[in-house]
DNA sequence: CCCTGTGAACCTGTTCACAGCG
DNA sequence: CGCTGTGAACAGGTTCACAGGG
């Protein structure tokens, strides 16, 4: 696969998978551009030229068929009906997605959750035994585990990407405020809320002194 | 305010204005772009340019003052000491949110929260007392605030939206996964894991068949 | 005629090259 | 000479205009 997509695109295909798996359900076998565009409010034209780029996939006149581009689009996306993933760091927004059905809902399963705070170690949460950082290695090897989601303090975050990293991790989604330094074949996705935040604060006020 | 900021840059001075604080901290009052670039993993000219939108800062053969910068980025931002915030649904998300101290030490504080769980109304999380979403617009007007952060279940957030809106909110950082239609004054912000994590799983993949 | 697909034009944001101040 | 500041070149994405199939 030498063509990558555009990056922008990628997320747009997770939003139209959404919409097209929402459409499906309501029993609705074809939908346009434009009714996509509708709902999403994507213009019709960056829809088309996203679909585009993964395939002649619709049919002139008559729409996209919704069955096909689920299909088409988890493929491309790598999204599988089981995709496990460890989560470090069992705080207050660990326990939040270990207990989220979103992630759950769309293939990736926390099938394993690791903390170094021994009050917890043991203990269940959600059908996930909360175990000691020191295990993680193993856990990943013996599951094959390639994706892990960071919840750790920010202080331990440098730290615990490095175990995760010798542990053979290829994907960190980072949502400690810290930058994280690893080599790079390993991709980090930073999630920052207080960045969002921070960010929405500066809309709304750029739209007021406009 | 005619010429607004390019949006990637309004998000990458949060990032600078963390380092900055950061640097402060420690002692230091001068960075050059090069410095902050090893820091941040940010390109040194990427870092000029958008400091240069902020106004001729830097002084040449010493680097950028980090003091300065930090209190002309926070207006830049709108940043005060005390932005009042609500939160509406108070799940394990929202929970999580009211407990975090990032947001806190941003100066964002989440002074309400609400939820339509009877169970939940009346009691207090981390000193906020739960309220009904009917008492949102009297509170929203009472105190004047701006900001809300919706982590209510998909299933309600177009209809707590609307609540938002009426109620007088300019700005909505959505954690739902719903697209939010709202009128074109109010801004809505989405953070989505989700699609965070789907994209990190198609870097991971994109990487190994390239 | 409705709707897709796509090259071309456009736009926005990033990178480069280098002028110029301390 | 180190480091900023910035116009100019470039790259990546989006929007447009329209060709062409059902």
């Amino acid at each position: 696969m030498k063509n990558r997509l555009p990056l922008p695109t990628v997320k747009r295909l997770s939003l139209y998978l959404r919409a097209f798996e929402e459409l499906d359900h309501r029993g609705i076998t074809h939908i346009s551009s434009k009714g996509l565009s509708e709902i999403l409010e994507i213009p019709d034209t960056q829809i088309r030229k996203d679909l585009s780029f993964i395939g002649k996939t619709g049919r002139r006149g008559k729409g996209y068929p919704v069955r096909d581009l689920i299909q088409r689009i988890r493929e491309i996306l790598g999204l599988k009906s089981y995709i496990p993933v460890i989560l470090v760091g069992v705080g207050n927004l660990g326990s939040a997605l270990l207990a989220s059905k979103l992630l759950k809902h769309r293939g990736f399963r926390i099938v394993g959750a690791f903390d170094v705070d021994v009050s917890k170690i043991g203990k269940k949460f959600c059908d996930v035994r909360i175990q000691d950082d020191s295990k993680i290695p193993e856990f990943v090897k013996e599951y094959g585990i390639k994706l892990a989601i960071l919840t750790t303090p920010g202080e331990a975050a440098q730290h615990t990407a490095e175990i995760l990293v010798s542990a053979g991790i290829s994907g960190i989604l980072n949502f400690t405020p810290e930058n994280l330094s690893v080599p790079p074949y390993v991709k980090v996705h930073n999630v920052d809320f207080t960045i969002e935040m921070e960010f929405l604060n500066y809309l709304v006020n750029a739209e007021v002194l406009e």
